[in-house]
DNA sequence: CTGAAAGCGCTTACAG
DNA sequence: CTGAAAGCGCTTACAG
């Protein structure tokens, strides 16, 4: 925390007798100069207490080595979303691999179109963006690449999507031919901040696509606003329980969302999947050890995440014109049956 | 993501017939300007569609408008720690408020004490970092400001930590005066990487305190190595149960240990408190709904997080010379005694 | 209200 | 193997 003036490349160079270039060359280039005249630059530098300043670096090169890790809403989103965090620690660990560093950027504030453009990465991962979030606009304009995680289709970016429509389809006709006739659907409320989160939107197509396709009335399914928070659980229980004719099952667009039902449930001294089956999406760690264990979609998160970071690096390292994006990259989901259903 | 060469402040001025000085106040400092001369500046950047080049403005100006959040561990370790989800939360939203950007500093690769140097963050905060740790190094070092929350008290920086050791110390004596005298502590487990969590330490010597104030022999207190994730419980709480002699409650390091040893043991149907009462630490918004809920120590957890950064945000502010760091900020701890024990 | 000039601290062809 | 010079794209006293 020391105010003194800082030590630049200039003054080892001065102090050892040789170049800027040489003393530059000493970290970036070492090969080029010979052992004695690198190691006698190493040494004062160390002397000097010199720091190569990051940021001079970073003009110079073009390069940040950060990536920025968009998100739909405020940091605070990550409380509300145990997959993103299970997101972050993916990236985290091939970020290491790759020597890239990891800029959060939460949608508050500025959403311009040229947003992005304000910020020091080599490039970006958005997460959730749907066609009307105000961040749609900057995937369109971005002079630097980008890729989409659970992005909204109709956007023009690479992107990395789960089988939303599919899966939930599966799920809806996994609890018909059970029997159930009337299902609540337990999913996200509409935002204040008018977000909308294109994965449980396509999700809910897929539910009302399967009870088409039954033949059977859309009433069968019944939309219900729960919070994705364990701790509201007791609250989305009472929603969904207190409709009216009483549902005999639920579809929930996330596990979060699920096993908050199943502890609220619990709590009410409902059983589980005799009075409600519930059924969740994603299948997080937890949601094998729930009481019961709950029934889910399976993905393969990390092989996801992981195709699209290499991708991602690709292109910060192609720097090639602007070409079409790859097709969407869409991993299938298979419904794991567990005792909730 | 053309490739086209980028539009510089130069360009906008030449084309708008303008200085340099002019392009860059029309920005900055809107007021220097005449309407006339600063519309006519806007608008031909925005038709050549011109954007500041934000590692342009940071070298010239020296601020990065970034803070570094410093782990202790890589960042698969927001999988392990819920009350990290609850910090970043927080962070978020009060660096939103400051105008700041979040980068993640993860703790692998060069961790050599000038680490912190090569990173374009204008202060740190430092989470959890251990007076053995390769980092420790840095905080002495660094030319930037940092705070440390759940950090070492014999390091020599701002802290802002809990008061772990008498909140341990309360939850052990609690057990003890419910007649406990065979009590598991759930703690971490030695690390590959040696880490150590200086809170997790902290709360170790608070249980031993206890016992040996209350006379007891050490022996009292058994230390198992549990795992901080919800679906290792049932590993959790069969290398409790396995203890012998049995124990009959067990204190966690942390709540989401002591959520798992709950779970463990309704699968196992052993009743707790009845056959094993749970003691955790933190006070996770599950804790309060888990079956049973959880005894546990609560923390005002944005409180301290505010200050934190307030007292970061000061430091990059005052840019003045090392001076001493301020006392410890110590946020106490309340024992909330619910079904568990 | 406006502009010429120096500076932020690096990197990297280029020439020797 | 080594160095002089231009460049990365801004900001900001300073002078007018």
């Amino acid at each position: 925390m020391s105010k003194k003036k800082r030590v630049t490349l200039r003054d080892v160079a001065r102090q050892a007798g040789v170049s800027p270039t040489a003393v530059s060359f000493a970290y970036n280039a070492p090969h080029q100069l010979s052992q004695t005249t690198r190691d006698r630059i190493i040494d004062t530098a160390n002397e000097l207490g010199y720091q190569p300043h990051p940021v001079a670096r970073t003009l110079a090169t073009g390069r940040t080595n950060t990536i920025g890790l968009v998100m739909p809403t405020g940091l605070d989103w990550i409380l509300h979303d145990p997959l993103f965090s299970l997101m972050l620690g993916e990236i985290g660990t091939i970020c290491d691999e790759e020597k890239m560093r990891i800029l959060i950027v939460p949608a508050v504030g500025d959403l311009s179109p040229g947003m992005l453009a304000t910020i020091a990465a080599d490039g970006f991962v958005l997460f959730s963006i749907h066609r009307n979030h105000p961040l749609a606009k900057s995937v369109e304009h971005s002079n630097r690449p980008l890729v989409m995680i659970n992005g909204d289709e109709s956007l023009r970016a690479p992107m990395f999507n789960l089988d939303d429509f599919n899966g939930a389809y599966l799920a809806c006709q996994h609890l018909l031919e059970k029997g159930h006739r009337r299902i609540a659907v337990g999913t996200i409320g509409p935002r204040e901040d008018g977000v909308i989160i294109p994965s449980f939107e396509r999700r809910m197509l897929g539910y009302e696509a399967a009870v088409r396709d039954a033949g059977l009335p859309p009433s069968t399914l019944r939309p219900v606003y729960i919070r994705g928070l364990l701790s509201m659980g007791k609250d989305s229980f009472e929603k969904i329980w207190s409709l009216d004719p009483r549902p005999t099952a639920v579809l929930c667009v996330s596990d979060v969302r699920a096993l908050g039902v199943l502890n609220g449930a619990r709590k009410a001294g409902v059983s589980v999947p005799g009075d409600l089956a519930v059924v969740g999406f994603d299948n997080l760690p937890d949601s094998a050890v729930s009481t019961p264990p709950l029934t889910t979609l399976k993905q393969d998160l990390p092989g996801r995440i992981r195709v699209a970071l290499k991708t991602l690096f690709a292109l910060i390292a192609d720097d090639t014109e602007d070409d079409d994006p790859p097709p969407p990259y869409i991993t299938p989901l298979e419904l794991e049956v567990r005792e909730s259903t």
